[in-house]
DNA sequence: CCCCAGAGTCAGGAGGACCT
DNA sequence: AGGTCCTCCTGACTCTGGGG
């Protein structure tokens, strides 16, 4: 992804607000003007613009001089709690306008980056994600900040310099990015070595919020790595028990702790080994929690925090000693917390005994949560997609179609217009029941009491100008962690399969059952490709936990099914096979085909020499057969008329049918009820082409 | 009034599932 | 095959309500 930002340096060199000399008052209003703009969207907007002046002031400070990230942000920290009436703590927003106030100075030239503070100031953050694109003009809507930040460390390796503070200038900048830009090399191999680089040189904190910040936050280079590391990390280690000694009374809850753990590395870092540490771990863990800080009485959260710490230090000194010893023994180093079980294939659908048991259990959820299940189960939409949902697409007075088993038509229910996160600017349509409805409508009223009016609703982000999303934060923001919300309610929900073994639900699941779910009942391809918002049919396949039942479904239902076999083409030897043999070939084999035209693979276009398969014939033609199961007697007619005209002989045509079929049904109902039917672009669309074809 | 503990919430990093 | 983004987790915050 292309952001320009030579082009945007050049123009702040053009219009540079301010020189390299010393900010005059009215210039530094005018940056702190343009970066409250573009932060007004925070909810405490009156904390940051009294904040901002001295934040600015703060980081001019610092100009030219080397500076950690824990260091600069807790003197940050004291300098506003002393010349504000607010108490000041770790504020994340805070943090960011310090990020932006940092950059800003950079791009100015008025201060350098340290390795150290590259890392501070390129987080990824809405914020300053804000702030380039409406102050800076950098077009960098799509780029990670992660990546950003992997050019500007990258820099270094490129010019293969040693890394030095003052080393990485605009020059270079540019120079790089067009570098790991052009077409010839590929970024993707530049993240890797990141990522090596990354592994080897960042080291975790080990410091907690309770206790004094000390710099242990290093990204250092490798001279710097190999000088401090072991005296940094042991100094750290014996403040602590220097400080777990003197400061007991005051601090009584985490001294015992280090305490223990320091000593416990003090006296055997140096030969700390593999099953020591996981024998430590494992067998003190709770006595050591118990006996020394009354684990009962303490937040668990807080416990966990400093173990989290020391484990990154035990991990530090076994990566030390392993670099540095040259012990060439494996070592795996487990994260103790880590316990998620992540599945390593595909997702999978939810079966319907364990969705009946949502539905069951979701009864004790609150409105808004139950809503919340209920449209991800009913809709298959993307997590993101909910997220980013606009009021104005959800058409609660339209009149439209829905998906049902028997492909009825139903203008009383209407459909939600999703905007798709994966291809940007396309639309797609959901049809939905009165139960998703109704789940709708309670999201609306509930996001009317927390923020008023909906109608008069602009949303307060300035780029996304009036765009009126359903779901909001407490800041009034877009809902970007409604994933972990969504996880919480399933972790409420208590699901258990068979064995009485705990499920995850994530949403993302239930798309896999929702088009598991149109494909049982027989819904046509392109149809369900459009409701998933697919555009390669073959992510069907990804998607489809039913195959076995769609192809029997196929073979004993379709028009064809008197002469309904699949071929398996195999180094050109063909195979016929029925029922569970084709559900136990179909994953074996690429190459496959329907008599009757339906031809799967692209590479099978090249190589297929029958004359059933209409598909060679065809230049855009991609499908599968499993539309082939809805189609009825009449439909039967239909197709056979179509196939048997020259360039009509594809699934293009099942589908125009499909669609004529359900259009068919919607203008007599609306002639009769007098309906006013609204149609989307997709409608039209299709409402086109189904009058193309004679409707 | 403060303190505490728990519940709820949110941004960001890492990795890999999803999608083109 | 390479890009996108989902899901996990973590650190750290806010809110609430009870107790001193």
């Amino acid at each position: 992804m292309k952001y320009n930002a030579h082009i945007a340096n050049d123009e702040i060199r053009n219009n540079a607000i301010c020189t390299n000399k010393k900010y005059s008052q009215r210039k530094k209003d005018i940056i702190i003007s343009n970066i409250l703009k573009s932060y007004t969207y925070c909810s405490t907007k009156k904390l940051y613009s009294e904040m901002l002046p001295l934040i600015f002031d703060f980081v001019l400070k610092f100009k030219c001089r080397q500076i950690n990230n824990g260091l600069f942000y807790s003197l940050l920290s004291d300098y506003l709690e002393q010349r504000t009436h607010y108490k000041i703590s770790a504020h994340k927003y805070l943090n960011t306008l310090a990020k932006i106030c940092t950059f800003y100075l950079y791009i100015e030239g008025e201060i350098s980056l340290t390795y150290s503070n590259i890392e501070f100031l390129t987080t990824k953050s809405t914020a300053l994600e804000t702030f380039m694109t409406s102050i800076l003009g950098m077009k960098i809507k799509k780029v990670n900040f992660q990546d950003l930040r992997f050019d500007m460390l990258l820099i270094v390796m490129f010019k293969n310099k040693t890394i030095n503070v003052f080393d990485i200038t605009n020059e270079m900048l540019i120079e790089y990015r067009e570098f790991i830009y052009s077409e010839e090399e590929s970024v993707s191999s530049h993240k890797l070595e990141y990522h090596r680089l990354h592994n080897r040189l960042y080291i975790r904190g080990i410091v907690s919020e309770n206790s004094p910040r000390i710099d242990t936050n290093l990204i250092s280079n490798n001279d710097y790595f190999d000088k401090l590391a072991d005296s940094e990390v042991k100094t750290a280690i014996l403040y602590y028990i220097e400080n777990a000694k003197l400061k007991t009374n005051s601090k009584p809850k985490i001294r015992p702790h280090l305490l223990h753990f320091g000593l416990f590395a003090e006296t055997n870092y140096k030969s700390v080994s593999l099953q020591q540490y996981n024998s430590f771990i494992a067998e003190h863990y709770k006595n050591i929690l118990k006996e020394e800080i009354n684990i009962g009485k303490i937040s668990k959260n807080w416990a966990c925090n400093c173990l989290v710490r020391v484990n990154s230090f035990f991990n530090f000194l076994i990566d030390y000693e392993y670099r540095v010893c040259q012990n060439s023994r494996d070592i795996f180093i487990p994260n103790i917390f880590d316990e998620r079980n992540v599945e390593k294939n595909r997702r999978s659908n939810i079966k319907e005994h364990i969705i009946e048991q949502i539905r069951h259990k979701s009864e004790s959820l609150d409105e808004i949560e139950k809503a919340l299940v209920t449209i991800y189960l009913g809709t298959g939409i993307r997590l993101n997609e909910l997220a980013v949902f606009r009021v104005e697409n959800f058409h609660d007075n339209a009149s439209n179609l829905i998906y049902s088993s028997d492909l009825a038509v139903d203008p009383d229910i209407g459909w939600i217009k999703v905007t798709g996160t994966k291809i940007q600017n396309k639309e797609r349509i959901i049809l939905i029941n009165k139960e998703i409805f109704k789940a709708f409508e309670i999201l609306k009223r509930d996001r009317i009491n927390k923020f008023g009016n909906l109608e008069k609703m602009i949303h307060p982000i300035p780029e996304v100008g009036e765009a009126n999303f359903l779901l909001l934060n407490n800041s009034a923001r877009p809902y970007k962690t409604l994933g972990n919300r969504i996880r919480t309610i399933f972790e409420k929900l208590d699901l258990r399969d068979e064995n009485g073994k705990q499920l995850k639900i994530t949403a993302h699941q239930f798309r896999h059952s929702y088009l598991t779910d149109l494909v049982k009942h027989g819904c046509p391809i392109h149809l369900a490709m459009d409701f998933m918002g697919h555009v390669d049919p073959q992510m069907l396949h990804w998607y489809n936990h039913h195959k076995k039942d769609l192809l029997e479904i196929a073979r004993e239902e379709s028009i064809v099914s008197n002469e309904f076999e699949i071929k398996i083409e195999d180094n050109r030897n063909t195979m016929v096979v029925k029922g569970d043999e084709i559900n136990r070939q179909y994953s074996k084999f690429n190459k496959y085909y329907i008599r009757g035209g339906i031809c799967t693979t692209d590479e099978f276009q090249d190589e297929c020499d029958y004359i059933d398969c209409i598909e060679c014939k065809q230049e855009t033609f991609k499908t599968n057969y499993s539309f082939v199961s809805h189609l009825n007697k009449s439909m039967q007619h239909y197709y056979s008329l179509w196939i048997s005209e020259e360039n009509h002989g594809s699934d293009r045509a099942i589908y125009l049918l499909y669609l004529c079929r359900l259009y068919e049904k919607l203008l007599r109902k609306v002639e009769n009820n007098k309906y006013v039917h609204e149609v989307s672009l997709n409608f039209e669309e299709r409402s086109r082409i189904a009058k193309e074809v004679g409707l």
